[in-house]
DNA sequence: TTGCAATTCAAACAGTTGTATGAAACTATC
DNA sequence: GATAGTTTCATACAACTGTTTGAATTGCAA
């Protein structure tokens, strides 16, 4: 019912503006205006200025969410219950990174937008993220089942890092460009996630953790 | 010359109100309050909101670029010119890590303003770790002395990944908390440390990154 | 003490923000 | 084609923001 089409034109503007200039200095007379509607479109659709934002960012999140979750669930499947490591981990970050990275002047509105999400982070889209847990639940249950000699400890210290690898490369995948003088290619995502999902790999197959080597901060001293 | 009273009056009340509430939702007006203080003395002070921010970031940011750069040199100096790249990356991560974690109830308003200042980002305080690229350039480069045989690539991405798990882990360290059930102790800032660095390291010394193995992800389909 | 600069203060300013209102325009149903 | 419900619109609102102003006060030197 309703012709939709306002809604959608606000959603479409809050997330190409979003994307640009971030959600620090764009306005909802901002968003309005380069949708063509009336100012109080907005809160006649979506309620509040927060409740559109996170409409946008759930949008995403799911469609994200779904993806990692169907990757894992075909990895699981195809090994009979338990998945080898390695592929359980591109199913976490690969959807996050293809999502974001690539080439530059290909990147959709979405994926620029939640690069802008992750960099920024205002409070409806931090309400929502906590929300996620329940969701990297289900990955440490793979994990744990691809890996059961494993300590659990472990195991969410090796999800802790796969997670921040990812995310702290979306996020600065500008100053890692420039540190590197162009020779780190974010633009070549696949070799993106196999260098994170190689190093988390190893963090959590490699030999026990070594009883905290100390002795090396002692030595440096 | 001046009692300079009020100035750090400012400083002091701005940092914890910053700590306890983050930046969205702290004013001037609430920090003058709490310093007991009129409101003009900001501007007064520091210029604008913007730059009394920026100081605050500035103070406690150079103090751990010193201290990570102490051990840097202290390293090399000791191995004459060479330094092992465990302790290259204890340097580089152990000082954030010490002064963000810790104990919550013992740790310093200033540890608390700096893991909001990671977790919200807020334009004057981007804008200077814009500026950190140098600093990191440096440990690049003692990175490279440790490890001449590996490539330039490998190197930038294990810098990045260490800073990654290191940052990460401070961003997100209540949500690590809670999914880990409180398994995962983050008080231990020495295991804490230790974990990062091994991870990191393994990243850096094992067998040259196998060619992208993609045929890992083709299996899982 | 006098004079001068540095500091503090109350008050106002200027601008912006998200949101609410109530009338107008539209749409579809009977 | 009247009616009821939805959507749009111009406008006003109310609150809050960082910043400025100019007068009062203070502190210090001569």
């Amino acid at each position: 019912m309703a012709s939709d089409h306002t809604r959608s034109a606000i959603l479409a503007a809050a997330e190409r503006l979003y994307a640009d200039r971030g959600f620090g200095d764009v306005t909802l007379r901002d968003i309005v205006a380069e949708a063509n509607v009336n100012l109080a479109a907005v809160n006649y659709h979506f309620g509040s200025k927060d409740e559109l934002i996170a409409e946008l960012f759930v949008t995403r999140s799911i469609a994200t969410n779904r993806e990692r979750l169907r990757e894992l669930k075909a990895a699981e499947e195809q090994g009979g219950g338990r998945a080898p490591i390695e592929v359980i981990l591109r199913a976490l970050v690969g959807p996050t990174l293809r999502g974001c990275l690539g080439p530059q002047n290909q990147r959709s509105t979405a994926a620029r937008f939640m690069i802008r999400a992750s960099i920024e982070s205002v409070p409806p889209i931090r309400r929502i993220k906590n929300r996620e847990i329940d969701h990297l639940r289900k990955f440490a249950g793979a994990m744990r089942r691809a890996l059961p000699e494993r300590s659990e400890v472990d195991i969410y210290w090796g999800l802790n890092f796969a997670l921040a690898m990812a995310h702290h490369t979306i996020r600065e995948s500008e100053r890692l460009t420039k540190l590197s003088e162009g020779k780190c290619d974010l633009d070549d995502v696949e070799d993106v996630v196999a260098r994170v999902v190689s190093v988390a790999t190893m963090a959590l197959t490699a030999g026990k953790v070594e009883a905290k080597p100390r002795a090396l901060a002692r030595d440096a001293r």
